[in-house]
DNA sequence: GCAGATTAGTTAGCATAGCTAACTAAATTG
DNA sequence: CAATTTAGTTAGCTATGCTAACTAATCTGC
């Protein structure tokens, strides 16, 4: 709040960007989980599903580390993933490791999913520009390039 | 993925990002809950807390509506914060209102939290040049009213 | 001015999702 | 082949989300 100017980015700045941020993914997960919900799959699920539908099939080791949880979250979450058929465990030569796989009901649910949020997205964006639209699409780059420097 | 001119914005550039938002928010939430946790507060305490200090005291409707969660939702929460005692809960001239504010111990750890995040930050936005830093800034006011609208 | 309706918040009970600690089973290593 | 390492699971805690059902206070209409 004090400190206006360091070097390439000011204090107070960089702590309003932060939080601005931190509260954007929160509102914007808090509606998209309204959308998500009609399809009876929690948030996580669909997320480590999205991993294994467009990054193929992975151990659990790999999908944990892909989704950022430890292994018994994602232990868990492939348990609901699998009791409600969408993912399927298999043996591997390694008698350690098991390699999960999206079913084609899993496929399935998971494009439904991404309609119903692109629909209220689409709705949500239509207040832009579409030069705006084009600049979100460029922001997004940017924020996955932060969120793996994070 | 087909369908690739539509009006004005692509159905499947609409598919794209709408997958992107939500994947980097998720991915964005649990990178900062790692630093967050170290002020022993959820993040729904957390984001709570920081509507009642940054935006001042309120009754506990308006902040489940602020927050986007149910009032039972809320109502838990600000529990949390009060057995902390980073929030009161003051009588109002309508009985059945409660009037929030944030103590002084719960501006103080909100500030702390911010201090962490926006360490975090700030190291993964060293790997962006200047003017991207200045974009991202420009991109958030952008991502804001998408939230709004959404 | 009081009976009934509305509004604010809480309580109870359920599910998902995060964690650590402690366990089992399989593979690797010395 | 014994000891260590690696992969995953189980158990148990906390936090967050919801709906349904409750209490208490206020408002409305006659």
């Amino acid at each position: 709040m004090t400190d206006v100017k360091s070097k390439s980015f000011s204090a107070g700045k960089a702590f309003e960007t932060a939080d601005r941020l931190h509260s954007a993914a929160i509102h914007l997960l808090r509606r998209l989980r309204v959308r998500d919900r009609e399809s009876g799959v929690g948030p996580a699920q669909l997320s480590a599903l999205s991993v294994l539908v467009f990054g193929g099939p992975r151990s659990l080791g790999e999908l944990a580390d892909a989704e950022q949880v430890r292994p018994p979250t994602m232990s868990r979450i492939v348990s609901g993933l699998e009791r409600e058929g969408l993912v399927r465990r298999h043996a591997t030569e390694d008698g350690r490791r098991v390699r999960l796989e999206a079913s084609a009901k899993g496929t399935k649910i998971l494009q439904e999913g991404r309609k119903r949020r692109v629909e209220s997205l689409a709705k949500a964006l239509s207040s832009l520009s579409e030069k705006e639209q084009g600049q979100l699409g460029d922001f997004l780059e940017l924020l996955q390039q932060v969120i793996r420097n994070l």
